[in-house]
DNA sequence: TTGAAAGCGCTAACAA
DNA sequence: TTGTTAGCGCTTTCAA
């Protein structure tokens, strides 16, 4: 059924009826309420594909993420798809896996699916590429060269996390260290490392992936190789949560003898027992805001600026000892 | 840049080209090698939409799903985006939040983008919404009368809870129930709840929603009216991880005093402390059958059968008490 | 205020 | 073996 069926039923051309639903040009008042009548009563929805044939752009936005799995990016994809199903926008949805290849093939089937803009988690794509694309993107916490891009701070995240385990006394920190080329990984680990080389403290480290299998496993390495950590920064809240199993599990006490400061603050966090002092990421705000700045970008509005940065701040709940204040 | 302009620089026509990149026809040797040198020279990709228009369908695939925060879902969506994924297919997503409009408007939207069908966990729009799509659909963790449907056997899994908490000597056992609504929820419950009166215990009954923070009040709650559980059957592992936090803090032994089964198995269930034991649901194949069942749908193979019924198991943990066996 | 016609990029039928 | 043409459903000139 077509917008031909539609002008047949209501006994004019296509081009009024194209007229009516898309309120441009002039329509006489009657024919027009003989066009909503015949569109409501043959239940027409125009073809999307048609339209974004013609106009050479459609209503639909792009997202690549890492691994929706991975409970960090639902949130974030919530914030995008609230707000763009709000404007009108859908979304297409792919999942990168940090592999090039899938990266890419989404990127580029996206753009032949006429999407109307990109919003990219993608850790293997140089800028070269995204920016070949010709079409509006915008970064999600991810940041490649001056790329519009939205974030939280990881610089401030991670310096917090060590000044809070400082504050609260620890002598030994273990800092869990996730993929280097994860870019917010890689910054939030070396804020905490800058400030814990300042302070008169021993630290280690040992390197884990984000999963929550990965984690399991270096977490027993940790404490067969730190036994005498008081306190362990992880790069993420699956990682601390993990950690914080193998710790209890081997009958420390948390926060009494290890105390223990994750990443993300996503809803898990607080479920677990005892629950878990972490770093909060405004994550679904993130979503949102990155879908608001790529509309702003299609519809060529003015960027106050191409970065949006959101700041961190600590949560603190079970795995840290409250210290006055 | 189009398929002219491949042309052009072959110095061929649209059509071959057109030949030759869906091998179909006949063509020369000597022109596909230059037809397919052009291609890569300007690195040209067909443009799906237009191809989509032509044809009057495309290679995306409508996906609508209650909530991708809930962590049941990215499990099942990474299932179905996995197998269509190397099938060629691109993923249209959005949530509907349980509520009608939003789920139309998404079956709709997605109707009108050309999808060749639709994977739906949905639980407002009813049979004759859905027949009258007139395109390919397959109901996920749904049942709508006789449509295609991919789920897990939830009387089965109900059964078990039940059984398991039984086998393990509870005598007052509270039923954390979900929205009615909500077909799977419905079924365990109900399934739960008939072996449970076949037997010898006290049964309690609460309400509850399937969100984290639903279910946290829920289960102060649930103490305070029944006091003397010795089992808890909840309707999904995060209202069961809730429930499990607040028996912990006021200070009930897990397992000890209060045994505690959960429903779904999600990866969360088992980094909580103690461990979660849970009645497993095989979520990420349920994902990825429903999308070989579309596909097969879509491509007109013979199906089985329209309806594919997963097993549910018992995975013990540590919020039950282990038996001889 | 309305309609006819062209064209978005592609594929398929038909002709050459 | 290849090219010409029409048309998928829509929107937008342009003419009436």
């Amino acid at each position: 059924m077509s917008i031909r069926d539609v002008a047949k039923e209501a006994g004019v051309s296509p081009a009024t009826v194209s007229r009516v639903l898309n309120n441009s040009g002039y329509v006489h008042e009657d024919t027009r309420k003989a066009v909503l009548q015949a569109v409501k009563k043959l239940n027409y929805k125009p073809n999307e594909v048609a339209r974004s044939l013609y106009k050479g752009k459609s209503k639909l936005i792009g997202l690549v993420l890492p691994d929706i799995t991975n409970p960090f990016f639902p949130e974030l994809a919530r914030g995008v798809e609230d707000y763009l199903q709000k404007k009108g926008y859908r979304l297409l949805l792919g999942n990168g896996d940090g592999k090039q290849q899938k990266e890419i093939d989404y990127l580029d089937t996206f753009v032949q699916h006429n999407v109307v803009g990109i919003i990219a988690s993608v850790d293997n794509v140089d800028y070269d590429f995204l920016s070949n694309m010709n079409i509006p993107i915008v970064m999600l916490d991810r940041i490649v060269k001056d790329l519009p891009a939205v974030y939280s701070d990881q610089f401030q995240g991670g310096s917090l996390a060590a000044e809070k385990l400082l504050e609260r006394g620890c002598k030994e920190i273990t800092l869990v260290r996730g993929p280097m080329n994860i870019h917010p990984v890689y910054e939030r680990f070396q804020a905490s490392l800058a400030v814990l080389q300042e302070a008169n403290v021993k630290v280690n480290k040992i390197d884990s992936n984000l999963s929550f299998n990965g984690a399991k496993s270096r977490a027993k390495e940790l404490f067969e190789k730190y036994p005498d950590s008081d306190g362990i920064i992880a790069c993420n809240d699956i990682v601390a949560v993990a950690t914080l199993h193998e710790a209890l599990r081997r009958g420390r006490k948390v926060p009494e003898d290890v105390q223990i400061i994750g990443f993300d603050d996503i809803s898990i966090s607080e479920l677990v027992y005892p629950s878990l002092s972490t770093i909060h990421q405004p994550i679904y705000q993130m979503g949102s805001k990155a879908a608001e700045l790529l509309l702003k970008e299609i519809h060529n509005e003015k960027l106050d600026s191409k970065r949006y940065k959101f700041s961190c701040s600590f949560v603190e709940r079970e795995t840290t000892k409250k210290v006055g204040d």
